[in-house]
DNA sequence: TAGTGGTCTAGACCACGCT
DNA sequence: GCGTGGTCTAGACCACTAT
C-alpha cells in the first residue's frame, strides 16, 4: 500500500475497498476476498484489512459473518424497511407498508430538484407519486424525484414493475445502492390533495418527511418528500 | 479478569469500565487512568483496554484525547444542543434556543407517568413547563416530568435557577448523566393553550417531539414532550 | 479437515501535549 | 523528555461453516 497522503494505513485501505464498491467492481451480495487475500494484495497485515472491514462493517456497507467471509451489503426488504423507514404504529408494532403508484412522469428538472439532486437545471428527472398504505390504509403521500442519468428508462416501467422496496430496485436493476440518507421533518397542515389522498380533512396536520439519499459514492440519488399521517403512528428516532 | 460468563474479554473489561462509570467512580469531565494502569489492574493486555475504551468512546461515554487521556464525558452546553437537540433553521442555521420557565409542580405520577418512567404509580415526580425561543421568538412548548428521586429538592428551584440546557444541571448537580434518548415524533393540530404559547391559531400543524431520557445505568430518567413550530425551522435526522 | 472471521496478546513506532 | 493515546505488525488460539 503506497502512502501518497499522511492518512493512516487502514483509512487508506477502507477507502480503497469503498472504490472497489463504488465503482460495482464486487455485486451486491457477494463476498469479497478473504482477509488474508486481501493483506497480501495491498501490501498490509491482516489487522489492517481487519480494522478497515470493521469500519465499512460499521456503516453497513459490508455484512461480515464469521466462518463464511465478507459480503456486499444488500438492501433486503428487512433492511430497507427496518434501517430507512422509521413510522411504526402507536401501539410499537412496524407497520408494513404497501404501496399504490400514482403517477410516473419524466421531465426537466425544476431548480430546486436541480439544487437538492446536485444536477443540472434541466437536467431529465423522474417524478414518481405513490401512496403508502399502512394497516390497510392511505398513510402516507409520497412524491419522489430520481435524476434519470441514474436510472436509465425506470419512467417507462409500468406501474406494477414498481416494487414496494424501491431502494431494491435501485441496486438491483441499476446499480444505485443508497448508503445514507439526510431526512428534515416538519409539521404542516394537509392541502386539499393530500388531505384527499389520506382520507383526512383539509388542515389536518401531517408529518411532511424532506429526504435526501445519498448512493455509496456520495451523490445524491433520490429526493423523496413523504406526507404522512400521524394519527395512529409515529416517527421513531434514537439518539445515542 | 475472571471469566464467569463466556462472553469475550473486551466485554467484560467495558462493562466493568461501565459499572464504574454509573457507579460515579469517576466525576463527570476527569480523566480515567491510563491505558496500561487499567490493562494492568484487570490483567489483560492494553489492547483488550484500547478496545473497550474505544467501544465506551463510540457511544460517547468517554472522549479519548491523544496525548491527554481519557475523560468521562460531559453534558457541555455544546454537546447538550447538538447532540440532541435536533432543531435546526431551514437556513441551515442552528438556532440557539432560549428559554421561559411558565411553571415548575411537584405531585404524584399519574399512570401514564409512572409507565413512561418505569417507576411506581403515584412515585413523586416534578413537572416542568417551559416555553423555548428560536430567533428571538417562542418556538416551542415542553412539558418535562422527572422522577423526583432522582433530582431531590429540584423543585425548589427558582426559575432563575433552572438554566436552558437541563441535561448539564442534571449531571453536575445530581449526578445523572444523560446517555442516551428515544424519540417518537407525530404531527397534531395545536391545541388553543399551545397555540397561544407559540402565537399560533389554533389547529396550526405542530410537530410534537415525544422523548425519553436515559441515564447511564439505562433507567429513564426525564419524560419530555415538546410542541414545535415549524414554520421556519425543521428537525433533522441522519441515516447511516 | 480446511477456511473463514473473532479474540487476545506483545511489542514497536508515531503524533500529540505538556513541562 | 516523558507520558498519553494512535497505528501497525505478527502470531496464537477460538468459534463457526462448509465439505
Amino acid at each position: 500500500m503506497e502512502q501518497p497522503n499522511r492518512s493512516p494505513l487502514y483509512r487508506q485501505v477502507r477507502e480503497a475497498l469503498m472504490r472497489r464498491l463504488v465503482d460495482g467492481h464486487w455485486r451486491a451480495g457477494e463476498a469479497l476476498p478473504a482477509e488474508p487475500a486481501l493483506a497480501a494484495e495491498l501490501g498490509v497485515s491482516q489487522g489492517t484489512v481487519r480494522r478497515a472491514l470493521g469500519d465499512l462493517a460499521q456503516i453497513n456497507l459490508v455484512v461480515r459473518r464469521q466462518g463464511k467471509g465478507t459480503f456486499v451489503a444488500e438492501h433486503t426488504r428487512e433492511r430497507a424497511l427496518f434501517h430507512f423507514f422509521h413510522l411504526v404504529g402507536d401501539d410499537g408494532k412496524r407497520a408494513l407498508p404497501g404501496s399504490r403508484v400514482l403517477a410516473v412522469k419524466a421531465g426537466p428538472a425544476t431548480r430546486e430538484e436541480a439544487r437538492r439532486l446536485a444536477i443540472a437545471a434541466g437536467a431529465k428527472v423522474v417524478r414518481l407519486h405513490r401512496l403508502r398504505m399502512l394497516d390497510g390504509h392511505a398513510a402516507i403521500v409520497e412524491r419522489i424525484v430520481l435524476p434519470a442519468a441514474l436510472y436509465d428508462g425506470i419512467e417507462r416501467l409500468d406501474r406494477a414493475g414498481l416494487p414496494n422496496e424501491l431502494y431494491k430496485l435501485y441496486q438491483d436493476r441499476y446499480g444505485v445502492s443508497v448508503a445514507r440518507a439526510a431526512e428534515k421533518l416538519k409539521a404542516t397542515n394537509a392541502g386539499p390533495e393530500d388531505a384527499a389522498h389520506l382520507g383526512l380533512r383539509s388542515g389536518a396536520a401531517v408529518l411532511e418527511i424532506d429526504r435526501i439519499a445519498y448512493a455509496l459514492d456520495g451523490r445524491p440519488c433520490e429526493w423523496r418528500v413523504s406526507r404522512c399521517d400521524t394519527a395512529s403512528h409515529h416517527y421513531v428516532s434514537e439518539v445515542v
